[in-house]
Parts: C-alpha cells; sequence; structure tokens
DNA sequence: TGAATAGTGTCTTTTAGACAGTATGAC
DNA sequence: GTCATACTGTCTAAAAGACACTATTCA
C-alpha cells in the first residue's frame, strides 16, 4: 500500500511513529466456568448413580473477596488471544489443556473489581470428569468442585407502555460438601416499541466473589440452550458411554426428566454403537456407545 | 468485612493501599455491526419492493487500512461499561439511541491492530430503517450502507484419527453504489475424541479493515441463529407492517424463501393485527400488524 | 378484466410426547 | 424368581412442509 494519509506518511511510516496515547486502558481477566458432570453416590450397588453438574471454584487467598470463592481465570498478556490465556488457566488449573472451551460474554461493569478496572472475557470448558482429577485441594490453592443447581425462582411480568418488562429470578446454589454458596440472579427482558433490551443483575450473593454468580448464571444458561441443537454435551462423555448416560447428562443439563424412548430417537444420529456392554451391575448390561463423528450435521 | 490478609490488612485497608502493576494492557474498542433492512427500487409500481440486508461502515481517513472500509466503533472509557460505549458509538453515528443491541465475540488475535494491542468487544444493532437517516456521508466521515450477501462458498470433511475437521467457507459480498467489497471467511470445526473447537478465519479479503469481515460474519451468523427461535426480527420493523413485509425481512436475513401458509402460522402469536390496511398499491391492500406485546413466551 | 398481491384451507410429512410392553443379567 | 435397568413398539399430538384455492384492489 502506497496511499499517503493527511500528513503525508506511508501505512508503515505512521505505523513506525505510532506511539500509544496514555489514556487510561482496562485489565483484561479470562475467566472460566469449567463444567463437568459427576457421580453421585449410589444408594445401593444395584441402583445406578445420579449425576451431577459440578463447577470449578476457587477459594480466594488474598483481597478483595478473601475467604470467597472465584472462577479460575487470569489476566491476559499482550503475546496470546484471551482464549489461550483461558486455556492457559484452564490447564494451570486442572491439568487437561484437551477441552471443549467456547467464549461466553464480556462482562464490563463498572466497578466490577473493586482494585482497578478490569473487564472479565469468560469462557465456558467442558471436560469428561474420568480425565480431571478431581481432588480438592490440589494446588496451594484451596479449590473445589461444586454441585450446581439454576432454577427458576421467581417471575415478574408488567405491561408498560407499548411494551412490556419481564424479570425472571434464577436461584444458583452451588454446594461442596460442608460448603454451601447461593446467590439470586434477574434477568430483565425490557421489550420497548423500538427495541428490546435484556440485562443481568445480581439480586443477592452469599459467598461468590466479584459478580461471578452472573458469570456462572449466564454459563448454565448458554449450556442449557445449546444442549438440545447442538452437540455439544458429548464434550461431558468419555470415550465410551451408555445412553442412559448420555441421557442423564441432559437432565442434569437441563434439570428436567426426559422421555427415555423420545431421548433415543433424538440422538440416535449423533451415536455410533459399539460391541461393548457394561459389566457386574445388578441388572441387565447397557451397551456401550461412542459418538458418531462420519455424519455430522 | 473484617478478614484480614496475609499482610494483616482489611478489605478496605488494602484497597487504599493497591496501585495496579505497570505490566501492560490492551486497549478495548466497541465495534459495531448495524443492520437495517431497506426496500429496493420496484421494478415497477405494480410489484412490492425487495427488501434487502444492509449494514453500515465508514470508509477510514487515516492510517493504518487507509481508504479501506470499517465498522463503527470507538475505545471503551474507564466510566462506561462496553455496552454503553456501543450505545454511545451508536448515537453518534446514526443519530438513533433506541435500538436493539446485543454483545457478539470479543475478538483479540495478536496483531489484529498493527498500531498497537486492541480487542474489538463487537455488538449487534437492529434498527427500522424509517428511523435511520440513511444517506452516506452524513458525517465528516464517509459513511455508507452496504447491502449484505453472505453465502456458502466451499464445503470440505475430512476424517482424522478419531475426529473430523469440517471447515466451512463463506463469501461475504458487500455493495454500496460503485463500490464493492469482499471477503472469505472460513469456519473450521475440528472434532476430536476428547473435545470439539471451532474457529474462524479470513481466507481473502478485499477492501474491509481489520479483522472486520469477520466480525461481520459472526453478525450474520448470529442473526440468522436466532430468527428461527426468539423475536429478534421485530427490532428490524417499523411499528406497523405487513405479513409480507414481516416474510421478507425474514427471508432477507436468513437469504431463503418460505412458504407463506407456514410462515403465517409460526407468526401469528408474535403479532397483533390492527385496523389498518396498505394504501395505493397497484393490487388487494394488505393489513397492518404490529408487534404483539401481550402473549410473549 | 387482469395483474399482482392478500389471505385461507387442507393434505402430507416429520417430529415430539406418552406409555406400555418385552428382554436380560446378577443375585 | 425378583429386582433393576435395557431396549423397542406403537399410538397420539403437535409442528412443519407443500400446494392449491379464493379474495380484493387498482389501473
Amino acid at each position: 500500500m502506497d496511499m499517503l494519509d493527511r500528513d503525508g506518511l506511508t501505512e508503515s511510516e505512521f505505523l513506525q511513529r505510532y506511539s500509544p496515547g496514555d489514556y487510561e486502558r482496562p485489565s483484561v481477566a479470562a475467566d472460566m466456568v469449567i463444567f463437568t458432570v459427576t457421580d453421585a453416590d449410589a444408594d445401593s450397588y444395584r441402583k445406578l448413580p445420579e449425576k451431577e453438574l459440578r463447577v470449578l471454584l476457587i477459594r480466594r487467598g488474598g483481597h478483595p473477596f478473601l475467604g470467597q470463592w472465584a472462577l479460575p481465570g487470569g489476566f491476559v498478556r499482550p503475546d496470546e488471544t484471551t482464549e489461550q490465556a483461558a486455556a492457559r488457566e484452564l490447564q494451570e488449573e486442572t491439568g487437561v489443556d484437551d477441552v471443549y472451551l467456547e467464549q461466553l460474554y464480556t462482562f464490563s461493569d463498572v466497578g466490577r473489581d473493586p482494585r482497578t478496572w478490569v473487564m472479565s472475557c469468560s469462557y465456558m470448558a467442558l471436560a469428561d470428569s474420568s480425565q480431571l482429577q478431581l481432588q480438592a485441594g490440589d494446588d496451594a490453592d484451596d479449590a473445589a468442585w461444586f454441585k450446581v443447581s439454576y432454577r427458576l425462582l421467581r417471575e415478574r411480568k408488567e405491561l408498560i407502555d407499548g411494551g412490556f418488562i419481564k424479570a425472571l429470578q434464577y436461584e444458583l446454589r452451588l454446594s461442596s460438601g460442608e460448603v454451601e454458596l447461593a446467590a439470586v440472579v434477574e434477568r430483565t427482558v425490557t421489550a420497548k416499541p423500538a427495541s428490546t433490551a435484556t440485562s443481568y443483575s445480581i439480586i443477592s450473593n452469599d459467598g461468590l466473589a466479584f459478580d461471578h454468580a452472573k458469570i456462572i448464571a449466564y454459563a448454565v444458561e448458554r449450556l442449557r440452550g445449546k444442549v438440545n441443537y447442538t452437540d455439544i454435551a458429548f464434550n461431558l462423555m468419555p470415550k465410551l458411554f451408555t445412553l442412559t448416560e448420555l441421557q442423564q447428562v441432559y437432565e442434569v443439563i437441563l434439570d428436567k426428566e426426559l422421555l427415555k424412548a423420545a431421548f433415543r430417537r433424538k440422538v440416535a444420529d449423533l451415536v455410533a454403537e459399539t460391541d461393548h456392554y457394561t459389566e457386574n451391575a445388578g441388572h441387565r448390561p447397557s451397551r456401550l456407545f461412542r459418538r458418531n463423528m462420519e455424519d455430522y450435521r
């Protein structure tokens, strides 16, 4: 390119002389909602264990939010993308690097970090629990996998002039052993004649650092939204699994029971059967399946 | 909170003494893909005009990418969210402030801005064209509304060890009067046994600044994805519209013809009929509808 | 009257929901 | 045989696709 600008400079001349101004810049953190699905303790050896959706949190060892629980994350460096920063943190926290990673949303509320101007570019990671070391307190950090519950608590709709406001409050409950965290997050849809806007806010929060309740709520909603029309759930499954296990994963994500026959029809093209079966259960063995890579939509 | 950290400080003491380190921070820009739908010139007064999906671009008056076309946007300031920055830029560029705004994705590729470290937090805005001044060259800037075409160009699938790579190339064409811009963007899905990853890359680019071809492609895909299961399209409609116009908007977004009867069934609950009709068309008048705000799902 | 669009009726196909039935291995 | 789960068959209901038909205005 040889175009000259107002000062008669070429692009390379311009770039050589360019110096960034000294206006303020934010720090950008990559924070991660790492989901996995684990087995609950079975009541009896004959019953199948229930599945639980879990998320990794880290107990803060310093101010601010000392003693509270936060999502794993860290600051993005100049030589990497936000995604690479997320993958790097994930590797450091969990020791795995080959997991599903999806950018969620960039949170930038003023004052969301009391120290300084920090934006959070958040990611959702999905990992098969059999590849993870699930023990808490692995690092010097106090890390733990929390069971996730996210349920509609209250619903309010109000008609306004030519539109409406709809507010949905969801209760987020996180539990790990003795530790119980809870928060209420509200999603508000404001529909006006010309435009519709959606906003999230934290109504109450007990034990979660920063605005991380909002980020986790956003992640659960994204996961629920995608589970039905994508094959995202397979990122939570081991290589071989039974169709009942796959259904349990869908159910624990959606917090809703599904009908077996309909579920099997729905996933029929997504899975491929193998010649392996489960063994030594107190009941009929189940065929093991793997993800079907051949005819992907 | 009166918890003390390792140094024996309370949270407020900690914050008072806190000083941000001098490590490098990125600039964060809010860039916007502003969509609207306009009428093409009708062949005959008796025929209905076709609809066109349009996006606002600004011709760069300085380096880098001098003379090329870029999305409107600007840097986020410390006292505002990325969304507020986007809304502010939108107001400055188009004079409207009551439009639909949705965060898309944060692009952070290293070197995406040749000057310095800049991330782009991108937004999609949807506006009713009757509220906009559609003339180009409104500001001192050279601004124009480009007709958007986004079509699948090539599809490639390759089976790899235990997984596959699927690459979809889309051609993005933007035209405004004599100006024609074109780019090819590839979406690559890499499915491995443990995880699936999706990435976007620019294959070719003629006339678009920065990585904005990728951002526009991402916006079109988001819009197409949401049009079928949300009421997002109403943000592109005037207060009163015919069902044929609504269908045309769906069709121009999806780049696909829809069946009239099925379409009307689908949107039946989303619209409310009025007692007004179109007038002076060269054919039977059409009932005007408005968006139904009463029974929102 | 005819060109062009508005709007409806109905048949078929597909998909989802519901539920009952049979099958099988460990004890 | 019994328990618990595996797996299948089939009826019904709802949604989507396809297409033809009638209705209405204006030049």
